[in-house]
DNA sequence: TGAATAGTGTCTTTCAGACAATATGCC
DNA sequence: GGCATATTGTCTGAAAGACACTATTCA
């Protein structure tokens, strides 16, 4: 039986058993020259004392995407930041408590903005590198990864990386962005080609020195919004 | 309150209002050199009489993955098509009855396995083309779009067009399906070059002859699953 | 032999990738 | 001058795109 179908519909709706709905975190940032997310330590059965990705109920009042920007506010304080739904997560057995089917989002957060709750109502939060990850609690493990994949193949074909850099930046802190990421080295010359051709990129006219070496022009994203190219 | 962090959240999890979740299906198909979806016609309140892409509440004890699977097979009878899941639509207000989060999937139906239930429950369906929808129940115009949006996009750089065809084929209707679907005309040795070149598609040594004209060599693809190329 | 579709090759331009030397500022 | 990072150009190979004629079958 469908919505659409039975005839009696609208005095049905209620009569099923309904599964719990959550969504989840995936919080990016660049630290110390990893590709890093949040985690944070469960308190709780199931998984106690495991790390998860931080997550929490959708309320009947708000959509998904204003849960997913409430969580993360409470996590980290910020606001304002590249916000894109991932997957929905929804095997029955997920969640050894009751059926709770997840929306998973990915957030990016760059240099500048990334701060942690002093007062957070998480009893630990800790930024992990993609690399040595701890193994997590649910299917987290499955989400981390299916994030990691989304987040490198946009960065191969938008201008992304924007959330992950403060304003105004250098073009080899770009390209340590792209390096960390895709997890390889890049020439800096076809590098630099490629991203200004793109005509995604303006220069400020400024020069940042910092420390005894020549010092670089500083570059700003011309769009605060995910633009594809190619 | 976030799942992780309550001391006492194993004794809370079921005091929340909970949401109704469904699935809907955006089932494609060409037909009569259209891009065509299929659409059902509301028998009951809200939008007595407004079509609408099938859908149906998700099962306490399947995935989702398994709902759209069963609702697919509900309207149409197939079974083994290519489905994947699009977007998760979740806005409070979304439908007027109650909070009711929809996980949206695509199927892709071939020309030989299309063919409606003769003993569907659903009052009326329809394939209509992508270019001439009428006004759609719900937030259904945003999922077409969005399901539009993704086709083309994998059209362009993996084998997702398997889906849409059956098992041999000739090249000039594989071309045929990409021009259906990004809507311009494709020339026809540049098509050839770059398909072939791919190497997912094998001759199968067959002609096939369909009139008072040279008969074409029928192909297949190699992979039954979805693989990204470049 | 006419109608209809199948099948094929060249040229040009664009883009990706390999590759190394000079410039600037601080100490 | 030494150190550290910034900045720049050429060559080559691959792929994309423009473009038109011949082949095969049936009626």
């Amino acid at each position: 039986m469908t919505i659409q179908n039975s005839s009696s519909e609208k005095y049905n709706l209620e009569k099923y058993e309904k599964p719990s709905v959550t969504v989840d975190l995936l919080i990016f940032t660049i630290l110390d020259s990893e590709l890093r997310i949040l985690l944070v330590k469960r308190a709780a059965w199931p998984y106690e004392n495991s790390w998860a990705i931080p997550g929490g109920f959708v309320r009947m009042d708000e959509s998904l995407e204003n849960a997913a920007k409430r969580e993360l506010h409470e996590e980290t304080g910020v606001t304002d930041v590249y916000l894109e739904q991932l997957y929905t997560f929804g095997e029955p057995d997920r969640d050894p408590r009751t059926r709770v089917i997840t929306v998973a989002y990915i957030a990016l957060i760059d240099s500048e903005s990334r701060t942690l709750r002093a007062s957070s109502d998480v009893s630990e939060a800790q930024w992990f590198s993609v690399k040595k990850l701890p193994a997590l609690a649910f299917d987290h493990s499955t989400i981390v990864e299916y994030g990691l994949n989304r987040l490198r193949s946009k960065l191969e074909y938008s201008n992304i990386a924007y959330g992950l850099l403060p304003t105004e930046f250098r073009l080899s802190e770009l390209q340590r962005v792209y390096e960390v990421i895709l997890d390889r080295p890049i020439d800096k010359r076809n590098f630099r080609k490629k991203i200004l051709s793109l005509g995604f990129l303006d220069s400020t006219g400024e020069k940042e020195i910092s420390g005894a070496h020549r010092p670089a022009m500083l570059y700003r994203f011309n769009k605060k919004e995910i633009v594809f190219f190619e």
